[in-house]
DNA sequence: TTCTCATATGAATATATGTTCATATGTCAC
DNA sequence: GTGACATATGAACATATATTCATATGAGAA
């Protein structure tokens, strides 16, 4: 019966302390979660999609409204937008040739006041 | 005196609703917040950063045992510990040769939480 | 239909980012 | 001091990503 110390190689992977790593293991999140997790945190990772969400909390607004409040160009907008809309965070209806964003999900504000409170710490 | 029509170009920054938007501008948040903001949800937008912090968030661990746990390389592992370091998301502390790193934030399991709410919804 | 305008999208480009590899640092044991 | 080991770090490389440019789509007006 091999010991601990029979493991115990350059940190090539040296479990120092099994125990704790096969306990943590255990309670590790399913690789899709993460990955899903990930996506979704990555979304909010940039300072222009950070900004149509924050802007879209307060009203809900056409891609031209977005475009002239940030001062960027519709294309870049419109991507990000499909980017937002893909990750399920916005929503939009039309009217004529207008299209109104407006967000999708519940849990969006609480996310910034949690990111506000640990930058505002 | 200037009408609305007057602004209205080919969208080069039509602003189809100028009170929305003048309104809204008010309330957007300051250009360092919005950047420090994206630089907090980044360091979550990565499968192998939130596996750190998840473990963590279970139980403090050293670099080898993070290693072994995700079956990742020593120095990918200290990488991304130093992104989180610099993100103030966990601290270490020393015990002779062994670095031991666990969580130094408070919102961060409340983050998560607010991440999961949205995956599984 | 044809024109205009609001929006969407594919391709190209520039930049950011995660991992690997090689090597450096720091601590303990001898 | 020297050697072993846990960790850190710089450079290189490959991949991801945000914006721009050009163009396509879709809807109303004439």
């Amino acid at each position: 019966m091999k010991t601990d110390k029979d493991d115990i190689q350059t940190c090539g992977y040296t479990i120092i302390h099994e125990n704790v790593v096969s306990d943590v293991r255990k309670k590790m999140l399913a690789d899709e979660t993460i990955m899903s997790l990930a996506e979704f945190f990555k979304v909010f990772g940039d300072p222009t999609r950070l900004n149509i969400l924050y802007a879209l909390s307060i009203s809900e607004m056409c891609v031209c409204d977005l475009a002239a409040l940030l001062t960027m160009s519709q294309s870049a907008i419109s991507h990000q937008l499909k980017v937002l809309r893909q990750a399920r965070l916005i929503k939009y209806r039309r009217d004529g040739k207008v299209i109104y964003y407006s967000l999708d999900d519940d849990h969006i504000r609480q996310v910034f006041a949690q990111g506000l409170a640990h930058v505002n710490e």
